[in-house]
DNA sequence: CCAAAAGTGTTCCGTCTACACCCATGG
DNA sequence: CCATGGGTGTAGACGGAACACTTTTGG
């Protein structure tokens, strides 16, 4: 087991998830009450130790699959934090992981079972540990990423308006966005497809609804909002 | 030690160091032989354990001034990496870390004593484990950061022609860039500031001097180029 | 019939790009 | 005197931003 390093120490190795959503037009991160020591009862994003026979990735793969039920979910890493007193239990590095889901694809029985809902982004709570600073770096993130990379999608139903797709983008990068230059764009982008169908929901006209041809994209993986 | 997390496994973390240069108008990167078991003799990148004590930022800081004698060295995480077989005698997870050097500030004695080498970033050697992919993400990083940030002054001495600084957005973005359009540009950025000095060294005519006003960009931190 | 959301083009302005010649000097 | 790198301006193309009215229909 420890035939060449073991002069050196060994930490535990956590992960947390950063679970954006999006719902009633604004960005939702997915958090809960933490249920053991250190910390019970403290908001806090959901985590789990890495397992022995675990790449980073798998451990957040299963984190996710746990809570929601879900595979394949979008998954990026924010980066790894280390200070020496992050956990006030013990020594503990942790990876964060950022997720996008679309609110309606997850059980809320699940999510209620685990404790955990959707907050706000712009009023989130006080958060475990060094919680709230890996949320800061995800959401910088995801504001670079969501310029040059078709993230959007991942918030959103298979099927949407382009008011839906334009509330996501106003809801991450803040501010109000051009109307007639938005759907301008989007029409240049041929993996956004427009479908037959219409949205009756949300309006009383009626609403084109569109989908992402990811198979389009893959082709020519180019996207510049 | 143990009080909370007990049931779970530990592992080895260890930061490894990507050291950026620019000399003869390319940029570089420091590798040196591996000096242990496993993998003793590859290529790879300079890292070390994360001591009991110390954050990864820490470590990572020890380890590059350890190689080099340098303190205050512009660097940035780049990520974690955690495959299960990554190392090839242990499960050690590796935090990766960018670093960029003036060449000229780093004593080639040092260099030579630990037995590393500058290596032109487009014929890099296969690399001791995942150290390749470690190298392409932080190359991708920098291409992306050095448009927005202004990083390219850590690659030069503190005075600097135009030339130069022309010559380093080139060798990382790839391709030529037309003279006469990257002076206007630098000229509208007004912590970049010219000298009353000339350098007479490469060239018969002399080139202006600059250097970059840090006061002045953290006054109004914004960069684009 | 009216409230509510969908849908649609044009103009203007600023930014980026392409491009070629003279200058100063050391050897 | 010539080879070498330093230094400079303009015109045309392109892309982003501002902007208002008509359509449909459920209630």
């Amino acid at each position: 087991m420890t035939q060449y390093y073991s002069e050196h120490s060994q930490y535990w190795v956590s992960v947390d998830c950063i679970v954006f959503g999006f719902d009633n037009n604004q960005l939702k991160l997915l958090i809960g009450r933490r249920q053991m020591d250190p910390g019970r009862g403290e908001w806090s994003l959901y985590g789990g130790f890495v397992r022995v026979n675990e790449s980073l990735e798998d451990a957040a793969n299963r984190v996710l699959h746990d809570l929601t039920g879900m595979r394949k979910i979008y998954m990026k890493q924010v980066g790894a934090f280390g200070a020496v007193d992050r956990d006030p239990g013990e020594r503990v590095i942790s990876v964060a992981y950022c997720a996008l889901i679309n609110v309606h694809d997850y059980d809320d029985k699940l999510r209620e079972q685990y404790g955990l809902q959707w907050v706000d982004i712009d009023s989130l709570p006080r958060l475990y540990s060094d919680h709230n600073q890996m949320v800061k770096k995800a959401v910088m993130l995801l504001r670079h990423r969501i310029k040059t990379e078709p993230l959007s999608f991942n918030l959103l139903p298979d099927l949407f308006t382009l008011t839906q797709l334009q509330h996501v983008y106003e809801a991450i990068l803040g501010g109000d966005i051009d109307k007639r230059n938005f759907r301008k764009r989007i029409k240049q982008i041929d993996f956004i497809e427009k479908t037959e169908l219409i949205d009756k929901v949300t309006s009383k006209r009626g609403a084109a609804l569109y989908r992402f041809n990811r198979k389009m994209y893959d082709d020519d993986p180019i996207f510049k909002l």
